[in-house]
DNA sequence: CTGAAAGCGCTAACAG
DNA sequence: CTGTTAGCGCTTTCAG
């Protein structure tokens, strides 16, 4: 076909027939689709973005001439003109963590259902990293970002780009600009304890505190296992706490073996995810201590593989189905500015699932018989 | 700062003074930088990609005026005028599954390295759905694509977009116009038979083949089993070959329980990913059949799960960080056109890790005492 | 070494 | 209901 009829009263340039972008064929544009069809360019931008109503005769020449041409949109083009790019940010620590995992595949497949792209932008969870990114020329490529921080502060909202629409996971970071979204938190610490207490426990030990961290899922997770045991009347020891930042499997392998050697008694651990409850009960197993006997162990997370432990682990399924939803659903807010003004703190349900690893004491075997003393 | 003065010398519309998009402030651009600096765009452009050289002082002032108006490239315009936006798709059938997470984070880590972000897109592994991908708009705003195919095989290769960089993972379709790269084949499980036969097995049993399909992990891998047998003068039982589509835990649990009802005697699983040894250990210990004695258990992927399984999993490190970098590289310069013509096969070195699964059995119990008869 | 100007492909006024 | 046109912000010849 001659380009004199493609670009059929197309005034153009005098005459740079140069490439649209070097090294590429040249493409094929809604102007040579209108040409093709014989209509403009806006009855084409419209027909194809189903704006307006058109004839059904020109719908489908228009059409046509698409599939003809094998026209394809310009992303970029679309996106510079009305300031969408269809895409948001997704910035997570580590993709290997199931969570994340599970986060990230929640999220993609939500997006999906409203024809959003995800970029995945990994932070491995230290200070500088998260910073980098929050400064970084990266988060242009999208129109917002829905963003996990693990090392960032209430302190480091400022740090928070100002121009950038973002919605934060977790609630490390509350009562800025930002909306907020978490899951499971002190009531679902206290649910867990009150099972806990109801299957016969009394010494539990705690693992995946973090010291001196106000505000984050950890002290808040703490926070509802202390209360949950003053309703009991019991104090936590605090030989039963062993902090861990990290919350790998390794690190719940290493803080269970910490318990061990400190000869204290115990008869559950709550571990704050299920990768360090599933380090532990490694560890416990290799120490020939039984699971759930004489030791529950409890997780979070609702991990895939928690199901498929020996035993079966007890976990909290933090919903992240839901947090994905939420966490999307407020973004498109920001971005359309449908909703304005400061920081919106969403919760997303969360639900304890019973396996195996808590199953209640047969015997009437009181806890209390065994040697404990706290190892200051 | 009046408006004048950041426009200085910029002809500029009558009087246009709308948003760059609606809804949002009016950018700082390129030339409002280039005004305050007292340059021309040009070499703000320069400047900013590091092209050409220039007087040390003419860099800073105009990288102080970028700080000062808080200016921020934009990347569609970018992107539009140089037809690159930077970003690569990569298209999984299911993050949840720790062999695609691993891929994933491995893929966006050493992406980051070459300053692109990838884009996830999922596929849910089915023939639909990969194909609707394969024709999707959405594939528009990235470069090219990094796609592993679970359903689509050797016949769907003229269904690949021929306009858009593609290099394809697994070894379903290789020899077509893309490049692949694949990781353990038939190589890594005669290894691991060889492993298997060397620790004293002989009933070697197989989980995770798919009848109908030729030129899949599935199949080269068990020719790699069947191979190895050979050469040791076994031939692989048709009762031992557990069928499945799906890797995940469930099967595998599945699997080893059919196995199990086979009545047939085994004294190895070799499981094609270790989702699938997961669940079969789990099947297993249910069943009060101890491992690795009388039976060992092998996996594939190395997940990191496999690790911190009762008995800690042997399994086969695919070199998923190998794959990445292979399959970005490919896919780098197929876009770049520093490799054109008919598509390489790449492939990732692997690597058999040891574990608990597959001891050596102690006694000098022959596996051969056990009775077991081919079940049809 | 620097500046002016064209235009990537598309959308959105604004007319008809 | 349809056509014309002016840019979105950036890169890139092409002159100076």
């Amino acid at each position: 076909m001659p380009d004199d009829e493609m670009r059929a009263g197309v005034p153009g340039p005098p005459s740079a027939p140069e490439a649209s972008a070097p090294g590429r064929v040249p493409a094929v544009t809604m102007r040579h689709v209108a040409a093709h069809a014989g209509v403009s360019v806006k009855t084409v931008s419209d027909i194809l973005r189903e704006t307006g109503s058109f004839r059904a005769s020109t719908r489908e020449r228009v059409l046509a001439a698409v599939s003809e041409l094998g026209y394809r949109p310009n992303a970029a083009a679309r996106s510079l003109r009305s300031g969408r790019s269809g895409a948001y940010t997704l910035a997570v620590p580590e993709l290997r963590l199931p969570y994340f995992a599970q986060l990230a595949a929640a999220t993609v497949e939500a997006a999906r259902e409203s024809g959003i792209e995800i970029v995945i932008e990994p932070t491995d969870g230290t200070r500088e990293s998260e910073l980098e990114l929050l400064g970084s020329e990266r988060l242009r490529l999208t129109d917002g970002m829905i963003f996990a921080p693990l090392a960032l502060s209430e302190a480091d909202a400022s740090a928070l780009p100002a121009d950038i629409p973002t919605v934060l996971l977790g609630d490390r970071i509350v009562g800025g600009p930002a909306d907020s979204v978490c899951g499971a938190g002190d009531d679902a610490t206290a649910a867990v304890t009150r099972h806990l207490l109801a299957t016969g426990r009394r010494r539990i030990a705690v693992i995946g505190s973090h010291p001196g961290s106000a505000g984050t899922a950890a002290s808040s997770r703490l926070l509802g296992v202390r209360h949950a045991l003053a309703d009991a009347g019991i104090v936590l020891d605090p030989a039963l706490i062993v902090d861990r930042a990290i919350w790998h499997r390794r690190d719940g392998a290493a803080a269970a073996q910490e318990l061990l050697r400190r000869g204290v008694a115990f008869d559950a651990v709550i571990a704050f995810n299920d990768m360090l409850a599933v380090g532990a009960l490694r560890s416990l197993s290799r120490a020939g201590v039984g699971v759930p006997d004489p030791v529950a162990v409890v997780g979070f997370d609702n991990s895939p593989e928690a199901a498929f432990t020996e035993p079966p682990l007890t976990t909290v399924d933090i919903g992240v189905q839901a947090i994905a939803r939420l966490a999307l659903g407020a973004l498109t807010d920001r971005i359309d500015r449908t909703v304005t003004g400061p920081g919106r703190a969403l919760r997303a349900d969360w639900r304890l699932v019973e396996r195996g690893s808590t199953r209640p004491l047969s015997g009437a075997s009181a806890p209390d018989q065994r040697a404990g003393s706290p190892a200051t």
